[in-house]
DNA sequence: GAGCACTGC
């Protein structure tokens, strides 16, 4: 009761009346009671991410419930929930909240709630219908985050399904999506048509030239970084004050374009002289993420007068991190990004040509304070013929086998006729299930099995779950949580740039994988995990044996929420329990056999293995390994992921014993295209049942063996889309070779 | 014999 005499009484003294979306306060408000679906677009400084929620509050929706607004960004999502909180005079936490994984600011008060998507998706597992809010608002929706993407497909479903799915609810659910002006009709359309609001932005103009250097056919990195610290010296000695931000794909090239400009910008004897200063020196910052936090902060201190700041950095600066002063752009016209290749079951990393849209994204990062430049290096034949006009979006690109096992479980059975934004295609959907299905997350008839009911609740890769499971139903979970926690954080062994600190950490982690016996990667997780968390000071024990301080704590903190939601599930009256009998080191690891046979692989010749999968690719263990230079005296190994380098490279392996794994083998080519596609359309009938069942018992009668199947396996050696990733790759390296040779 | 961007639960 208290809350509503507060809010009906007062009135919101601290009001911002300036900003663009002032003046469409109320019919933003009129437009949200009278459609379930509204799509508001405007460009950064619109104010609509701070404002909107407050109008809504102001028309007195938080009496019907919440009014949650989504960020893909934890950082996002805090700062702005403190700003709003400060501008509606309550403490953050009370009426203004948010929550992000490991902090939830909210308490009962709480009717403006700032969340992540990730976090909304977690919430309708418990909550379909939401019932706890009268307004969601999906904001940057434009970035399409793959979270977003599930929420918005949730939503459509909801909202539109008239009685069944909305029992529970008294009132209708009403959805607002926000997005920068692209594709906005493109939104309208897929929610049934629904009205758009466009709110000006307040941002300053920002002049694009093109380059003349980087054209169709150069896209070798040295050529780019050369190219790039060109134009940011040209910047230097021929532009007015105001500070660089310059756009690389990754930590080495940053390092390699920072190295030229401490050169360079030295022997420049430079002045300028115009009405608010000089600018005398260049101050160069490198930014990228994995870099010590304290030496990110750096990045915001303003330079000492008359030096212009150069910050080079990766694409962390286009969206997550925002620089004040910038007002010249260095544009490499590239990025780093992931993809996933349904063809292998392998994540790529690759440097691809940035999209349009995202060029004008970094653009625009010159223009935050005052008029800027953008300086692109690539010409504009490179714009017109290499980049897309969009980014492909997450969900088309990126591995849905945790997505999926999400929507199965809510209730979305034809995961092929969901309401995607963007399809992804069908064969992306059809490997999610077919994993799925091979670690018991979903029946042959596609259903979630109770086992999968648990899995869903864990933040990890269903295969590490399902390895965890196994574990907590031995009784030896304290073994796999730690791994399970390692493995979800970022790299945490640090190798330094130079060669002679490199050789140090070499040895210091040799010493680390000896003391924890050696015998495989994930045992060194655990030994660290445990060696870190027992030391008297924790952070000085990690720079000693060249660890990442900052992962492991996180790592911690990842382990600790694990184990809530494990013990939070075992106290489930069938929780499945299991005997075994022998010992400690093997039941770790037909643990993680349990989980990762998916990612198993057989010695042929030499130091080369071939993966068990049904792609039958030959991979290589990575150096960085314990068990590298040991390969002669493996068999079996399984693996945690790859690394797509110069070659297919396994990351984290584990040597087993083949008969841990043989009663498992046969799943992995059990399942076939066919049934699988009944299977995502939920068509199953009961003579397709019969008749796979008639199909499993013939080939079991005629005798297939496994050993049969292996052959067949490492017959078809299907890797021809690793090759083209591999052969671009030795591509770029032979070229480079060759620009070295005169 | 090592070549990993970013984000999220």
């Amino acid at each position: 009761m208290s809350k509503i005499t507060k809010w009906d009484s007062m009135e919101v003294l601290h009001e911002s009346k300036n900003l663009p979306i002032y003046p469409h306060k109320a019919k933003l408000q009129r437009a949200v009671k009278d459609n379930s679906f509204l799509v508001v677009t405007g460009e950064t400084g619109s104010g609509k991410t701070t404002q909107l929620p407050q109008y809504l509050h102001q028309a007195g929706f938080w009496r019907d419930g919440k009014i949650g607004v989504t960020q893909p960004r934890r950082v996002a999502a805090i700062t702005v929930a403190q700003r709003v909180s400060e501008e509606m005079h309550c403490s953050l936490g009370r009426e203004v909240g948010y929550q992000v994984r490991f902090d939830d600011c909210t308490s009962e008060d709480t009717v403006v709630k700032y969340m992540t998507d990730g976090c909304l998706l977690r919430e309708i597992l418990t909550d379909p219908v939401l019932s706890q809010y009268s307004v969601i608002i999906l904001d940057e929706v434009h970035e399409r985050s793959l979270n977003t993407d599930i929420l918005l497909g949730l939503l459509k479903q909801t909202v539109s399904s008239t009685d069944e799915a909305c029992k529970g609810r008294s009132l209708p659910l009403k959805v607002v999506v926000m997005s920068a002006t692209l594709e906005t009709d493109k939104l309208s359309v897929f929610l049934g048509g629904c009205p758009v609001f466009t709110i000006p932005g307040r941002s300053f103009p920002v002049i694009c030239r093109f380059g003349c250097a980087i054209g169709e056919k150069d896209t070798e990195s040295t050529v780019y970084v050369k190219e790039v610290v060109k134009m940011a010296l040209d910047v230097h000695t021929g532009e007015p004050a105001g500070d660089i931000l310059v756009f690389l794909t990754g930590q080495s090239e940053i390092e390699k374009a920072c190295d030229i400009l401490y050169e360079k910008a030295e022997s420049i004897d430079y002045r300028y002289d115009v009405q608010d200063g000089k600018v005398e020196g260049l101050l160069i910052l490198p930014l990228y993420g994995s870099m010590p936090t304290d030496q990110q902060k750096q990045i915001f201190q303003p330079p000492p007068p008359g030096i212009r700041k150069c910050v080079v950095a990766t694409n962390i600066a286009a969206t997550s991190l925002t620089i004040n002063g910038i007002k010249y752009i260095v544009d490499s016209g590239f990025v780093k990004q992931l993809n996933h290749n349904s063809r292998v079951s392998m994540d790529i990393l690759e440097v691809v040509p940035i999209s349009k849209s995202e060029a004008q994204q970094r653009a625009g990062r010159a223009g935050r304070t005052s008029p800027g430049k953008c300086f692109r290096i690539y010409n504009q034949e490179f714009w017109e013929k290499c980049m897309p006009d969009y980014t492909v979006p997450e969900i088309q690109r990126t591995s849905l086998t945790s997505v999926i096992l999400t929507l199965k479980c809510l209730g979305v059975h034809d995961v092929i006729r969901f309401p995607y934004l963007d399809r992804p295609e069908e064969r992306f959907i059809m490997e999610a299930l077919k994993q799925l299905y091979q670690c018991d997350a979903i029946d042959r008839r596609g259903k979630v099995t109770a086992l999968g009911e648990l899995m869903v609740e864990f933040p990890l890769p269903p295969g590490l779950t399902r390895a965890l499971l196994q574990a907590a139903s031995l009784g030896c979970e304290d073994l796999l949580l730690p791994v399970a926690a390692m493995l979800s954080v970022e790299n945490i062994f640090i190798r330094p740039g130079h060669p002679e600190k490199q050789k140090e950490a070499d040895k210091k982690h040799r010493l680390l994988a000896e003391q924890a016996g050696g015998c495989n990667d994930f045992t060194i997780l655990l030994s660290v995990f445990e060696k870190c968390k027992a030391s008297d000071h924790p952070s000085a024990w990690c720079k000693n044996h060249f660890i990442h301080w900052r992962a492991l704590k996180s790592a911690f903190s990842v382990e600790t929420q694990l184990r809530e939601i494990l013990v939070r599930l075992q106290k489930k009256r069938d929780f499945p329990m299991e005997k075994f009998d022998g010992n400690k080191s093997e039941l770790f690891r037909r643990c993680l056999c349990t989980g990762y046979f998916t990612n198993v692989a057989r010695r042929s010749v030499g130091k080369v293995f071939c993966t068990m999968d049904g792609h039958g690719s030959m991979v290589h263990i990575h150096p960085s390994s314990t068990l590298f230079d040991q390969e002669a005296q493996l068999d079996w190994v399984i693996f945690h992921d790859v690394l797509v380098t110069s070659r297919v490279y396994l990351r984290t392996v584990c040597p087993i014993r083949y008969d841990w794994v043989k009663d498992l083998l046969p799943k992995l080519h059990e399942v076939d295209v066919y049934e699988l596609s009944s299977v995502a359309r939920q068509e199953v009938t009961d003579e397709e049942m019969a008749k796979w069942d008639s199909k499993e018992s013939a080939k079991r009668q005629a005798g297939v063996s496994v050993e049969e199947t292996i052959k067949k396996m490492e017959k078809r050696n299907d890797e021809s889309s690793v090759t083209d990733a591999r052969a671009r790759y030795q591509q770029r390296k032979l070229e480079r070779q060759q620009r070295k040779a005169p």
